[in-house]
DNA sequence: GCGCCGGTTGAAGGT
DNA sequence: TACCTTCAACCGGCG
């Protein structure tokens, strides 16, 4: 529409200081954020408008729900279910509709290029190139991620999960499949909603729609519209509560004694034995190589395709923390951050937590996913491992979860043997877990 | 302030 | 295949 997007790059304090000093801008409008770091930068910016008369205003968007009207309806405390958070929605009006796209004519044109001379700004004002963002020396392979980036392809993602609506109006999370791919059993929307190529305002209102017309529905928190509660839940539970992704000083969590809690260590001091062990388990399992192959098939997913669906998730934190190798949650939260597509300061914290069973949203510590039994669970032919790990394709379903326990002339058929093709296992999980259960209940 | 109950998503063994 | 019970008893939010 003949419009411009302009990229200033630097400190915002900076930038918008220098945009502010050339006299030619009267109003700032932002998206307001939720995390302690970008409140704090537009807090910063906020500040600054008054010295050049700039009015500033901002909006809530990112939510389905302004987080203070939530509070605001529970008398200013932070609800701590999902449950409860629920039943507050309901005495609230249903969310905002998006606001409309702006038609050819309502579209502001000025000349950003006599502003921009004028304030000595001499640096690209273009969207940067990848190439000016990702060290090739690190990217030599062809990308493998699934998911493309950006709101086309966004919307044509949530359209076509959109299409099959007796499935949208019965979606019914612990039912869904989490190994299937194409299609996937989830709406893979996540890392759209967490950069807002997708409004999640524009996909509640799109499932809204449908349940409307359908007699049979299911209702949250396991429904379809249960997924965005839970996302809200986890953005206002971050909101209200500082140092949300920390383990110490958060209100939403409870510490226990966990392994590589202050870390990296100190090169001054001695390290336990027990620690540097700590450390090596945690290389193998961000590296998928535990010696366990679900978990390891997992991992490898995760560091390829940048997604997992949740109930892998749920596998592998509870490997990490409570179930084997009792590492703290934050070290896992990191890998994430790094490896997931849609890693989100919230959600990834409120998971970890979750999982781990430290928050106060759930804490039952002895239920502990088994690495080999729940793979079998939700993967019972163990097609999902021979897609991941490849070395292992020619194991049959009986074998494939515990390769250990294949006979080394079996083993050497396969064309896999464990400790030379793929990793011994480095804990044994029925001795561990159920040192760890005790371990954990003392630590409570 | 007391006591109840709920928790998206375990495992094993059963019908 | 789907669903039930038991395991052991969490513990803070909520009524």
């Amino acid at each position: 529409m003949g419009s411009k997007l302009i990229v200033l790059r630097g400190s915002p304090l900076e930038v918008f200081d220098l945009l502010f000093s050339s006299g030619k801008f009267t109003n700032l409008f932002y998206e307001k954020d939720t995390e302690p770091l970008p409140l704090k930068r537009d807090k910063e910016v906020e500040e600054l408008c008054p010295k050049y008369q700039v009015t500033s205003k901002s909006f809530f968007g990112r939510t389905l729900y302004n987080p203070e009207d939530i509070l605001a309806h529970n008398n200013g405390v932070c609800p701590g279910h999902v449950t409860k958070f629920i039943s507050i929605t309901n005495k609230l009006p249903k969310c905002q509709e998006c606001v409309r796209e702006p038609q050819k004519g309502e579209i502001i044109n000025f000349n950003i290029e006599e502003i921009l001379e004028k304030i000595k700004y001499t640096k690209p004002i273009s969207v940067p190139k990848v190439d000016e963002l990702v060290d090739k020396n690190l990217n030599e392979q062809e990308p493998t991620h699934i998911l493309k980036g950006g709101e086309t392809e966004g919307l044509k993602l949530m359209f076509e999960f959109l299409k099959d609506e007796d499935k949208i109006a019965t979606f019914d999370k612990p039912k869904t499949n989490p190994v299937i791919s194409n299609p996937c059993s989830t709406s893979m929307l996540s890392p759209y909603l967490k950069y807002g190529a997708v409004s999640v305002r524009n996909f509640y209102h799109k499932i809204d729609e449908i349940i409307k017309q359908k007699k049979k529905y299911t209702r949250p928190p396991n429904s379809l519209i249960g997924q965005l509660f839970w996302r809200e839940f986890y953005y206002l539970n971050a909101y209200s509560r500082p140092n949300f992704n920390c383990l110490k000083n958060n209100s939403a969590c409870k510490v226990v004694d966990w392994y590589l809690i202050d870390y990296p260590f100190d090169n001054n001091q001695e390290i336990p034995e027990e620690e540097l062990q700590a450390e090596k388990n945690l290389k193998a399992w961000a590296e998928g190589k535990t010696g366990y192959p679900w978990i390891d098939a997992i991992m490898t997913q995760l560091r390829k395709e940048g997604w997992i669906h949740h109930y892998l998730r749920q596998s592998v934190v509870c490997f990490l923390s409570k179930g084997d190798l009792y590492i703290n949650w934050e070290r896992g939260q990191e890998v994430f951050e790094e490896l997931l597509l849609d890693a989100d300061y919230a959600l990834n914290a409120g998971n970890w937590m979750m999982l781990s069973s430290t928050s106060i949203f759930f804490f039952s510590y002895f239920r502990i996913s088994s690495p080999i039994t729940y793979g079998k669970k939700l993967d019972p032919s163990g097609d999902y491992i021979r897609k991941h790990l490849p070395q292992l394709r020619k194991y049959p379903t009986e074998f494939i979860f515990e390769p250990w326990t294949a006979p080394i002339e079996l083993q050497e058929e396969w064309g896999c043997i464990v400790g030379k093709d793929y990793p011994e296992r480095i804990i044994n999980h029925k001795v561990t877990s159920l040192n760890k259960k005790l371990i954990f209940k003392k630590s409570y």
